[in-house]
DNA sequence: ACTATATTTCTAGAATTATCGAAATAATAG
DNA sequence: CTATTATTTCGATAATTCTAGAAATATAGT
């Protein structure tokens, strides 16, 4: 990814009502969520909270599907893990040492195989 | 982390100037860059350089201390590393299958003991 | 065609941010 | 104390963002 569009979908997530509905988005993986559902469970007016979502949806970072009357938002995890991977190499840089540890803190939350613990580590 | 100051610092990292401050302080780990030194390696006026700074030392991700003249400005490694971490969570959110993907394309990035190739995966 | 529902676009005001010249502050040297 | 260097603060302007009321668009039901 490079640095134009990361820099829009960083813009994008450092605004509480937006991250909350990425957050929530997520949480609705993969259904999604239409935007009138999205706006009544943040309470926000539903023309502010269209705003919001277009400014998501132009940083890659949610899609839109219509669905009968209504206009179906999901999360697209590609795209924010794409941006992750693009922050971790800011870090990283070429050396490792620096951010190895970086790496260590967030791994335990997905633990990719094991199936015994996963507990999350949401507070890290 | 909190909401509040990742926002703070998602913001701070949102803009192209700043995003290269903080670059260049991870290049420069961890001896550090004095102000001047910043404005100089990226063209941009000392003044304006000084409220870049202040506003990615606001967010946490850089610290200042001064050395004679100079402020030499560092960055903030592990606050880097508390705010990815709250951006993994809000991806994994209790369900480590959405973001297990995520964590296996990070984390080629940092082999933690691996030296021979390092290729640093940056193009994801 | 008319009505109701779902969402967006238009428009505008308030607030915030980015930029930078000029002046002010801090540290060192002579 | 004066001069020099390094950086920040002040002040002002241009641009962008946030918010939301009002109007417009799209879909579905009667």
């Amino acid at each position: 990814m490079e640095t134009e569009p990361a820099i829009l979908a960083l813009a994008a997530l450092a605004q509480s009502t937006r991250l909350d509905v990425f957050r929530l988005l997520v949480k609705h993986e993969p259904e999604g969520l239409a935007a009138g559902e999205i706006a009544k469970a943040l309470a926000v007016p539903q023309n502010t909270m269209s705003a919001h979502l277009a400014v998501l949806s132009r940083a890659g970072l949610v899609s839109a599907r219509r669905i009968s009357r209504s206009i179906v938002y999901r999360a697209d995890l590609a795209r924010f893990q794409a941006v992750m991977s693009f922050l971790v190499n800011d870090c990283c840089q070429g050396r490792p040492e620096i951010c190895a540890p970086l790496i260590e803190s967030i791994t335990p939350c997905c633990p990719p195989k094991r199936k015994g613990k996963a507990h999350a580590g949401s507070h890290v």
